[in-house]
DNA sequence: ATTATTATTGGTTATATTGCCAAATGACAA
DNA sequence: TTGTCATTTGGCAATATAACCAATAATAAT
């Protein structure tokens, strides 16, 4: 494999990798939704403030989403729209899988 | 959140979790064009058997390829159609951003 | 039947990830 | 300046992941 392909390869993983995990997941579809502020995530999460604000620096290290202050807060929104199509996607994956699931059970 | 939301939000986590590696991806991507037997792999990648073995197992439990047992040989195929198509997304952004980034140092 | 081939499973070690706490930073307010 | 609020960073402990080797399973070939 030629040295930029590789290297491309493994962006995508490490975008991959900042989906994985289910908070950021959630994140990321909030973030579809509304820009957010740290502290809404922190309230509706109940996670620690600092993990909170650890997930989001890692998901703009992989370039999804990106930050804005704008007076005490910090301000986080979707900067990789074709997210919305790769949700879309695999939501109507897994409710296809279901389905087969549930006609196997019949 | 309610509970069959939670579930798919895991089910959809984990399948990016599957792709967050880099052999992983690569092995989906080579399955994109064609189906391809374990040893297949294992001679690709210089990998151990087990190894290459368990990623597959990982990606399949992840309902994303399928198997199919032919004479001594074990051959993998892409289940998840749509993983096309965000791979193909997933290339236009990153070289999108490649571009930015090539306006910005010019 | 015995042996060879292909793949999976179990076990171990090294490394990576996640979460919390405490401390540091940065901007606005008094 | 001093203090306060929102966020980030560093550090640590618990857990998860990935790679290899060895052992096992399943099937094909002799």
């Amino acid at each position: 494999m030629k040295a930029f392909e590789k290297k491309q390869q493994d962006e995508m993983s490490a975008i991959f990798k900042a989906l994985a995990h289910p908070t950021r997941l959630w994140m990321v579809r909030e973030l579809m939704r509304n820009e957010r502020c740290v502290c809404e995530f922190v309230e509706a999460s109940h996670l620690d403030f600092s993990t909170v604000s650890k997930h989001l620096s890692l998901l703009k290290q992989a370039h999804l989403i990106e930050d804005d202050k704008r007076g005490k807060n910090v301000y986080y929104r979707l900067r990789a729209v074709c997210l919305v199509s790769i949700v879309g996607c695999l939501e109507d994956h897994l409710k296809a899988l279901q389905k087969e699931r549930a006609e196997d059970r019949s």
